[in-house]
DNA sequence: ACAACGTACAACCAACTAGTTGTATGTTTC
DNA sequence: GAAACATACAACTAGTTGGTTGTACGTTGT
């Protein structure tokens, strides 16, 4: 069962949750870029800057490729859609609750077991 | 405009960037759940599990509603929608470089200025 | 009234994070 | 070969996080 998908979704939200690097991976999605060309783009080190490229592409969120002395970074989106698709999950469970409530009301004389008058009704 | 968008993806993300957390949120968003109720489901202590609903409700993944003694937490599937959405953005992003892509295939000689390096904004 | 329950929060600690500077290694260019 | 460039990584610091225990306070049940 290697690593699993908790461990892949806790790099994931991770990674997603400084601003910067959301907006590298914004960058890179749109375009391949190198490392210093990001870079140039915030108001920090170079190695900061590297550090979380690094980060992202830890979590499989962006890939490097080598040119020369460059390192293209590109987005990666199948791990975008791979994210999108846990958050789809997490409101099938919603759908679940909203799906058991309808049943409740729908089926007003298979109640499991008589609870006569609701104690909590009072506004 | 004091909180961002991106002061509001920062809390998403670092919410959803717990494991406990993530199983939290998937428990309230299939039904409401009292916080020693929840607490009971992990290996940590109430103080603990406290913390983490607290974290979830400042980001805005979950709400309470309090009755008598208790505090009912119920997610809010809106909050993740507009994660889901977030993330559409960035499959977005990256469907403007395969459509730019296409474009630089489908016009050969129609090759507008010379943008060689794309040229963003010197911050 | 009082004991038990459910919640909230403060104080503390170990581990981790995001930034820094500095150094090392490979790659162009002259 | 030497200088400039692009990257990678180690070491350090300040701030944050995830856990703990302890305390305080409202609510329920006897």
């Amino acid at each position: 069962m290697s690593t699993s998908d908790e461990d892949r979704a806790d790099a994931w939200f991770h990674a997603l949750a400084d601003r910067t690097r959301r907006d590298i991976l914004r960058r890179v999605l749109a375009g391949e870029h190198s490392v210093t060309t990001l870079a140039q783009s915030y108001d920090m080190s170079f190695a900061a800057v590297q550090k979380h490229v690094a980060v992202l592409e830890r979590a499989g969120l962006l890939t490097k490729r080598r040119q020369g002395r460059e390192a293209l970074a590109s987005g990666d989106v199948e791990a975008v859609r791979s994210v999108g698709l846990m958050l789809g999950e997490l409101e099938a469970l919603w759908r679940g609750r909203i799906a058991r409530m309808d049943e409740l009301l729908a089926t007003p004389d298979t109640t499991p077991d008589a609870t006569p008058t609701t104690t909590h009704g009072t506004d």
